[in-house]
DNA sequence: CGCTGTTGGTAACGCGCGTTACTTGTTGAA
DNA sequence: TTCAACAAGTAACGCGCGTTACCAACAGCG
């Protein structure tokens, strides 16, 4: 492998380049090359060695050790982040999100799988394989991202690196989190529908007691409020998070009511619910958003953007989650303090053709 | 952080705790500590000495330095990863796939991220910055991951080291890759079809000339064949590989033909467009799967697993292939000689509800 | 002329660990 | 008693690099 085609134009690299074989090519020491090569500011090397190294590494191919750097220097230019997503992406775009802005500062982003159950639960042992094993690798900082927001407990380790959390929050409240803002996401929805003329709006709402669903009902009620309304709480209905969830609990509510008091729209609290409901009104002979307006929230592309009529929907910022995360845990290792425990993360609406 | 409370029941890690520092709490050399902990055959510790070692490494909560680890002994224990699928997760499972097999391994998968751009085109020079990165942490091996099933060109650095193609292949016929068995899956889900009894079977096409097409499109008339049936090419139409393709091309099919004549059966070359399939059978007042039975293939798990009635169709084996590569790859770092250019991996068919 | 400051480098140490070569103490057989 | 064989360990080197301390040559200055 990698044989010295002659007359080739691209530089043949050999293994095990050193910096030693470098210098010893340039005719300089080993420093020299490794003054160069660092950019040292208050290092004098004449323009003219500094070119002949330069050419050195050129002709040999050498390529550093990332890893030797490290030892020597003390810093791995490494962070690691632990997550479930891996196993359960659908919230992947906070790992490319995390990728892209480790990548713009030039530091590679370890990712170690962690089993859901490891995650949440308060189960010592198994739960810290994956942060342990990033330890080991001396990543600078760790992340922490979970595929839906909630509380989470991190294991104890974690306290020897800096460490912030992305899409769930420290149960124990030290750690500093990075979490959506559901409760302005909820409420820009319903602002969206009543201006769109609507007054009684339906709610699918998920399992009441998880923080997206408390957020978001609220902001929903807050824009009510605005404009001096209230929920009616009979229009509210639970249902499983799927979209047989979502198609049972449009049902409910369609059909509870005469026409004339039938809500106008819908509020699901996730797309995969939306889709169910569009089935529900579909199946009924109505029209989206013709006869009811319907919203998501999540913005999960493959339903979101490939319903008909399209999905218009509240977005989830995995993406920039991720990079904040990133931008805030390079911060933390700069030595800077932490700004808040909890920041907020808008949920941008995203205009399609369901209102 | 990380203060010493006394009382603590967990061992309290310093940081910075290196084999020397073992050595001198348990009243040995350095030399001995690094036997115990790799666990070498032919050393000879007494047992005593080696349970004290022990209870040295836990009172003090040493963890070893993966890094200096790597250096001294020369190999890393890192695969590298590079892929567009961070940046567009369709094929998440890959990486999935990759990284439990890399984990069973006790080994680490480096994932960088690239630009489709680059993985594709010519364009060298950003081309391979992912790769470099990898090599300059001096990975093992080297794993390229694709979204979609094509051919691919590698960065030439990619021949220093081992390299395995997951969901793509080497345009140049030079490295084994990983793809799926396109044709086998084109054959399987027609079987299903016509076990179920349909003859006359509609075929939503994606761009005929990319390997998914080509393949699934040649086992389906496999299958036709055995039963002594021939596709016929008017039944064949392409779309756009979305839902409105698939809508539109399903309309084509569906409204070309006398009742009589309709296909019973649509073979979606894609879930996106048997999503928009879907709509077309239902706006007509069709059933599914009683007038008009549909199979997909991707297995989208968003789309086929929520749509209603659940989409039967064909899966690509993305975990699979992802730990396929890496055992590959781990075959092909211990010195075996390479099994084949191109290993198919099945397409196993899923039955949901729509056939 | 001696002195100081600057330019252009180099020698040498150590990062944390794997590994080889060597030393010491003990046992058993000749 | 002597010597080989083994058990139980240690000293020392080097992996590839960052970094500090040092050195030589030369210019400028009084």
């Amino acid at each position: 492998m990698a044989k010295s085609t002659p007359g080739e134009a691209v530089p043949v690299r050999q293994r095990g380049v050193t910096m030693k074989d470098v210098a010893k090519h340039a005719g300089v020491s080993r420093t020299a090359v490794s003054f160069v090569l660092s950019n040292r500011e208050n290092a004098s090397i004449s323009e003219e060695t500094r070119t002949r190294i330069n050419r050195a590494v050129q002709e040999l191919g050498y390529r550093p050790n990332a890893g030797a750097r490290a030892l020597a220097s003390r810093r791995s230019d490494w962070y690691g982040i632990v997550t479930e997503i891996v196993t359960a992406p659908f919230a992947v775009n906070i790992i490319k999100g995390a990728q892209d802005q480790a990548w713009l500062d030039r530091r590679f982003l370890l990712i170690a799988p962690s089993d859901q159950a490891d995650a949440v639960g308060p189960n010592q042992g198994l739960e810290d394989a994956a942060t342990e094993k990033l330890l080991e690798q001396r990543v600078e900082g760790l992340l922490y991202a979970a595929t839906f927001h909630r509380g989470v407990h991190v294991p104890a380790s974690a306290n020897e690196v800096p460490t912030v959390l992305i899409n769930c929050f420290d149960a124990d409240g030290k750690l500093p989190s990075i979490v959506p803002d559901e409760r302005g996401g909820g409420r820009i929805a319903v602002e969206r529908l009543l201006q769109a003329g609507h007054t009684r709006i339906g709610v699918i709402n998920l399992d009441p007691v998880i923080p997206a669903a408390v957020g978001r009902l609220e902001g929903a009620r807050e824009a009510l409020a605005v404009a001096g309304l209230e929920l009616d709480p009979e229009l509210v209905v639970s249902g499983y998070a799927t979209a047989d969830g979502g198609y049972e609990a449009a049902c409910r509510i369609l059909d509870r009511y005469p026409r004339q008091d039938r809500p106008t729209a819908l509020f699901c609290l996730n797309d995969r619910m939306a889709m169910g409901a569009y089935d529900a009104i579909k199946e009924r002979g109505l029209t989206i958003p013709g006869d009811i307006a319907v919203i998501g929230f999540d913005n999960q592309e493959l339903i979101a953007a490939y319903l008909r009529p399209k999905l218009t929907t509240v977005a989830l910022p995995f993406e920039k989650m991720g990079a904040l995360g990133v931008q805030t845990l390079a911060a933390l290792t700069a030595g800077q303090p932490i700004i808040a425990d909890q920041q907020l993360v808008d949920c941008p609406l995203l205009e399609r053709s369901s209102v």
